[in-house]
DNA sequence: GCAAATCAAAATGTCAGACATTTAAATGTA
DNA sequence: TACATTTAAATGTCTGACATTTTGATTTGC
């Protein structure tokens, strides 16, 4: 395990990525345990901090784990789909807060992915999913809902309709559009009228997903997309009207 | 900026979670510039190397970057769409590799993003995302090509559809998707044969787009699926074959 | 002889202080 | 003014030590 000298960075980088590479192409298989941090400084020729930092680096990643204790040690972490949504998550929402991302672009590439779902939902969907839509369906028509609340349960509605297509894949690949929107959506005030609105496309798409009918799901879908973005339009438009930077 | 005492973690695990926040919601801006690790240590009551290891977290998420020298230091760092990328490519490989996702769910979840992307690639794709596909078919058609640049003609190939829908958030998200995906496309061995095919329908799918034709493009690209799941399958039946664990 | 308590060892977690290196601003000089 | 030098502030790295946690081995008590 050498590190690569041509590549002028910090030594706990450099040998971050040597172990990184080694996890990803397979010399290092899950649960392996590494070297004690001072083998490790002596493999590599620097000191144990060096060596912890560069740990710490893999570790953020979830690529390792670390146990105390006589046979504690560092280990090739199993990446879990947990895991992975979380970190999907952070960098999705991270990315759309910092680039001024618009609400139009969000938005389209979230109904865009979630549209892909809606075929195999509708042939895969099981009696949970519905319930769970229907769960929340009954939640956003409470009255005294809080706008957050109102948006924390559309996310599990939509969650339950990317999970309803029963591919673990796209389910981490989507909870990042989906939670990520979160932020954009919180901006929103939702209205009698709008929740109303919003509520009625929400069972049409369940009810489209109960019948096996993908079609009808794609269609509510597309009108939903389309009422969001009216809806964000609305709120973008006020905002930029306030901050003229 | 205070640690989270109830949780049980390490110093450097709360320290970094505790900027992470201050950076996720919004109290520390891109560019601001971060304490000096030294005052960093005193704020938080740790030494040095303690906050640094909380450092090289936030580091290992580009949640900041660092620079030497005398006005240099730790700054909020924008997440760009290329850092984005390298993070979603790594942890989807990742989470194939170690998951034991089958070719199967892999290849129904990127196809099916892929299909996402479709009506919008074939409303907007302009000159230059159809020359680069009409190159990488060129390519492909070349005799001596070795299996692995094939396939890395394939995802430019596929990357240049998914850009061509204009959405560089559609473009993030697939890009894991694409390119993790690899790993298990290389275990193909493309015969001539495969390849013609392969090619023929990468042409249908540019044509379609040329002709601003969504339907065309999502058929073939529904075959195209269809194919390469067939290939897929050939390819486990005979690794599990070998490998009767 | 067996169970509980104790001890030893190995590993990570943390600290303190020092030195090296890099960078840009401040200063001095022709 | 333009250029060279110094200097200060920060990160990068090293050394050595101690604290804490965990497991296995050992000892002790009954």
């Amino acid at each position: 395990m050498k590190t690569d000298p041509d590549r002028k960075a910090d030594l706990s980088a450099q040998i971050a990525q040597a172990i990184r590479d080694a996890i990803v192409d397979g010399r290092m298989i899950v649960d392996e345990r590494l070297p004690s941090e001072a083998e490790l400084a002596e493999q590599f020729d620097v000191s144990r901090p060096t060596v912890r930092e560069a740990l710490k680096r893999l570790a953020a990643q979830s690529l390792i784990r670390t146990a105390r204790g006589a046979f504690g040690g560092a280990f090739v972490n199993r990446l879990s789909y947990q895991e992975a949504y979380g970190q999907q998550i952070t960098t999705s929402t991270l990315l759309l807060s910092m680039n001024a991302v618009g609400f139009d672009t969000a938005c389209e590439a979230r109904y865009a992915l979630e549209r892909a779902c809606t075929p195999l939902a509708a042939r895969r969907r099981d009696a949970d999913h519905l319930a769970t839509m229907r769960a929340e369906i009954h939640r956003q028509a409470q009255p005294g809902l809080s706008d957050e609340s109102f948006c924390a349960s559309d996310v599990t509605f939509h969650r339950a309709l990317v999970d309803a297509a029963g591919n673990p894949v796209l389910s981490y690949q989507l909870a990042g559009a989906v939670e990520a929107m979160q932020p954009l959506m919180n901006m929103i005030t939702f209205t009698a009228r709008s929740r109303e609105q919003i509520i009625k496309l929400h069972t049409r798409i369940t009810d489209a997903l109960e019948a096996h009918d993908p079609g009808q799901a794609e269609t509510a879908l597309h009108a939903l997309e389309a009422y969001t973005l009216e809806l964000g339009r609305g709120i973008m438009a006020e905002r930029s009207g306030k901050h003229p930077s």
